[in-house]
DNA sequence: CTTGTAATTTACCAACCAGTCAACTATTAT
DNA sequence: ATAATAGTTGACTGGTTGGTAAATTACAAG
């Protein structure tokens, strides 16, 4: 019943863009509306807060951001280690086109917006904790076929190992920010796993 | 001439506090002002600007930091490699205490200012981009020196190991932050020194 | 003690903020 | 055809934003 309409789709898409290129608070609800062409009316016929928007928003993010890494990351073409690598290129490839597009180095839409309102808002914060969490997730998956395929040793922190590269891939992410600059994210991100380490001492 | 007053002292610190514990555009000037017991025309008595306020206050800030931080990293009492294990682990101190006091892990000042001012404001994105760089040639001299001392081997790439090292820390913080936990913190942090990377091939 | 100067105070601005509401319109299922 | 539903619209709220202007106060040097 009653109409359809792809407007609380390109609400989404919007701000997606505008928090990513910017920042949470730089946004307003305004500037989405405009750039969405919806009015504001009808933004809060689909979400009932900015806050609640976000949610949803990093919902889609995260699934947009499974199809487009992760899958790859557990692809079993490649040898696991070297997914890794892989996984970090694609990261470096996708920055590059962003500042292509915008003429900046946006960083991790994840990571931004968990750096800026980690402090501020608690729902956001752990949602975007438990992503990072997944993350520490799938790295440590491909950790573990590492193992079994004998280019691992036995006795890996894979939990430790995987929380030590993402924090890395999200560090060298900040840095290539602030320089608004790609240049050394490429041979820096294939240091990442320097950082895999065994269980007890080192 | 003229009478003196702290006001404008008051202001930078209650601005870095605020800052640190929210956001930039987060707090207003108002709140800066009510914080510092100061009115908000004294305010632009002092600064012209926000963004010259956050300029000046990112100068005190690295002042503040060189003080705490970067001496123990250049202390010859210890082992270069030793004393950046050491730098990592006052950095996690620090985290600690802001913990107790604010209940939040606030993160790095910078870094926090990093990413959410880099792709809006060119001017303290490059302040920033240049403490940062500072930041990495103290790292860089203490690897100097653990490859006079014979700690470290003499193809060592000091400067990529430095800038890897730091990306480290500042994604260390981030997760720590997203977490609101230092649990991880230490042993992770006791992992930088598998960034130090050879030349050419490693 | 006066004069120049720096600091303070108050009132103010237009623009914007997130969010509300009721009226209206288009569509779809019956 | 009609009624229920879902989407759209524009006007509006109270509060806040960064920033301004002018008058006033306090002080220090001559």
């Amino acid at each position: 019943m009653g109409r359809h309409s792809d407007a609380k789709q390109r609400i989404l898409d919007s701000a997606r863009v505008l928090f990513h290129a910017r920042s949470y608070s730089a946004v307003g609800i305004q500037e989405i509306c405009d750039h969405a062409a919806v009015k504001k009316g009808s933004f809060y016929h689909f979400f009932p807060s900015k806050q609640a928007l976000t949610l949803e928003l990093l919902d889609q993010s995260w699934l947009g951001f499974e199809q487009a890494f992760i899958s790859s990351l557990l692809n079993p073409e490649r040898p696991a280690l070297q997914r890794i690598v892989h996984f970090f290129k694609l990261g470096c490839e996708m920055q590059q086109r962003l500042l292509d597009k915008t003429g900046c180095v946006l960083g991790c839409p994840f990571g931004n917006l968990a750096m800026e309102l980690s402090t501020q808002d608690d729902l956001l914060r752990a949602k975007l904790q438990v992503f990072f969490q997944r993350m520490e997730t799938v790295l440590e998956k491909a950790l573990l076929e590492a193992i079994r395929t004998g280019e691992l040793a036995e006795n890996t922190d894979t939990k430790l190992s995987a929380k030590a590269m993402l924090a890395y891939l999200e560090g060298l992410l900040l840095m290539a920010k602030t320089g608004n600059n790609l240049q050394d994210f490429t041979v820096l991100s294939e240091m990442a796993l320097k950082l895999i380490t065994n269980r007890c001492k080192d």
